[in-house]
RNA sequence: GGGUUAGUAGCUCAAUGGUAGAGCAGUUGCCUUUUAAGCAAUUGGUUCUGGGUUCGAGUCCCAGCUGACCCA
């Protein structure tokens, strides 16, 4: 193998690394070894180093260390070399030069051997450069394994979202914001739990796979049971089995699960998402409102280091202090500005929907709250920037929730609104078994069998009062992290097959 | 589902209907404290796919594929 066979081929960057690879293998080398020893990673390098000594010509060597990642920058001076290589914890720049690790090696393998992407070991001692930065002087390297194809370029990074979300992996490498992201996604899941365990709340696992997809009103994605010769849906919600197990004696539960609604994809919805559901024996939707703040509150604390959002477009999200509480019914009357709204017929609400708010939607054959709702949904919902608790929402819209005992036209619960969405709904659970069911049947209309009646019985075997929560996971990091689009929380979010064919 | 819009080198982007280019990456040299390192040379194209209009299409028209944004 020689010069020229890499100069004949030098267009097509993954027959050069082929080559490279065949070449290593020639001398007797392992491209893909088995291990390297890391010692420190890039920050723990960093902090080992003593502070620099300003105006001194020579900076204290620090000690020697052993590091390894993905080789980001190479840049060759001659004989001496400057690479930056990526490990888990952020770069760390590595000084490679000819009188160290030898002629030979130097020339013939670093020079011609590493590429940009591959992976690399490196032992060393810690030193700072004329300009401070803290590097690796390396005394040797080893290729831990070799990378095939190119990384996308350095300045520019990826920009195609197709690319992004199709090959995460690559937008990981060079984009340090979508990295920063996830990892904040991690670290917010991680504080949840936490949080719940230290008031003594018991993480369970109930079953995805659903005789009857219950607990929320959205349409379920349906498999097939082979061994039963029946249909199962995937979950669209945890309720009903949490429900269960309040039933059972398990009187604080939660659980973070994916759950599935069969339904359009857009900047806020990916058919499959997280949800948090928490259930809590002996307290109520006040109870909740107090958890959901605490725990947000401790979100804030220990995973951002602050209160205050900014998001991708500069508005200020204040997650600090108390939060604002507005019933359902003031809201929709300051917003049409029509104090009597509430006693208006279905007609005149329709025709003031259509005369006066612009809303073209409303239909004669829709429920009355259904049109009240509308506004609330397209009209108020959207301008609930800052945290609000919309409390006495109307009967009809949840069949799981208790009444409210003086204004029984409306329930015990209370809708989380900030930035714009729902972030978390919460109840005073419904445990009166006969109530449920009559909620349940008013709520299914034609459709009796999509009515959970194994939960029924289990209600009818008694439930304590509790407070039930849940909280959509993907827009709570949408909303801490500032982001954009549901799918730049989501690590591998739901894309159209490449090239399958549509049924 | 509807409207708008985009797809050009590995990546980021140019290119009045008239010879498809640049930067980075790659290849070959020079260069022992660089910072998007620098200098010199150089390889690399099914312009998303398929039709059409035209003397001539990356560019105009139609259909499809895959995205993005808005609406439902």
């Amino acid at each position: 193998m020689s010069e020229t066979n890499l100069n004949a081929i030098s267009h097509d960057l993954y027959a050069v690394r082929k080559e490279k690879l065949s070449q290593l293998r020639a001398g007797g080398e392992d491209p893909f070894r088995n291990n390297w020893e890391q010692t420190h990673t890039s920050k723990q390098c960093l902090e080992l180093m003593p502070a620099a000594v300003e105006g001194a010509e020579h900076q204290p060597e620090g000690p020697e260390v052993s590091v390894a990642g993905r080789v980001m920058t190479i840049r060759i001076m001659g004989k001496a070399s400057f690479l930056k290589i990526l490990d888990r914890d952020g770069v760390i720049q590595i000084y490679v030069t000819r009188d160290e690790v030898g002629a030979e090696r130097y020339n013939t393998h670093f020079k011609k051997m590493i590429d940009i992407g591959d992976f690399v070991g490196v032992r060393g001692h810690l030193f700072r450069t004329s300009t401070g930065e803290v590097t690796v002087r390396a005394k040797d390297y080893g290729l831990v394994a070799k990378a095939l194809r190119p990384l996308p370029e350095k300045w520019h990074g990826l920009t195609d979202n197709e690319q992004i979300y199709r090959q995460r992996y690559l937008d990981l490498i060079i984009n340090e914001e979508s990295r920063q992201r996830l990892v904040t996604r991690s670290k917010i899941i991680a504080a949840i739990r936490q949080f719940l365990w230290g008031r003594d709340f018991l993480e369970v696992e109930t079953p995805s796979l659903h005789a009857i997809a219950g607990g929320a009103a959205a349409r379920p994605f349906v498999t097939h049971f082979n061994a039963l010769s029946c249909d199962f849906f995937l979950r669209i919600a945890l309720e009903l089995h949490l429900k269960r197990c309040l039933v059972g004696g398990f009187d604080r539960v939660f659980e973070l699960g994916r759950v599935f609604r069969n339904e359009g994809l857009s900047r806020r919805h990916n058919p499959e998402f997280t949800m948090l559901e928490v259930y809590q024996a002996y307290s109520d939707y006040r109870g909740m409102m107090e958890l959901v703040h605490s725990l947000v509150q401790h979100i804030c604390r220990t995973v951002l280091g602050t209160t205050k959002i900014t998001r991708y477009d500069g508005v200020e999200i204040e997650l600090g202090g108390a939060w604002r509480e507005a019933t359902y019914k003031d809201l929709v009357i300051e917003k049409t500005g029509d104090a009597d709204w509430f006693s208006r017929s279905k007609a005149e609400k329709i025709a003031f929907c259509k005369d006066k708010l612009g809303l073209l939607e409303p239909r004669e054959d829709w429920h009355d709250f259904e049109v009240t709702n509308e506004v609330f949904e397209k009209l108020i919902e959207p301008t609930l920037i800052q945290p609000t608790f919309v409390t006495h929402i109307p009967k009809e819209l949840c069949p799981l929730a208790k009444i409210n005992q003086q204004d029984t036209g409306t329930l015990d619960v209370f809708e989380l609104c900030i930035n714009g969405q729902e972030i978390a709904p919460a109840y005073s659970e419904q445990n009166d078994p006969l109530v449920q069911r009559e909620m349940l049947e008013a709520q299914a209309g034609e459709d009796v069998q999509k009515i959970d009646t194994d939960f029924l019985e289990a209600l009818e075997h008694g439930m304590p009062p509790a407070g039930g929560m849940g909280i959509g996971i993907d827009r709570l990091v949408i909303l801490l992290t500032g982001a954009a689009n549901i799918r730049d929380t989501i690590l591998f979010p739901t894309l159209r097959p490449e090239g399958a064919e549509k049924k």
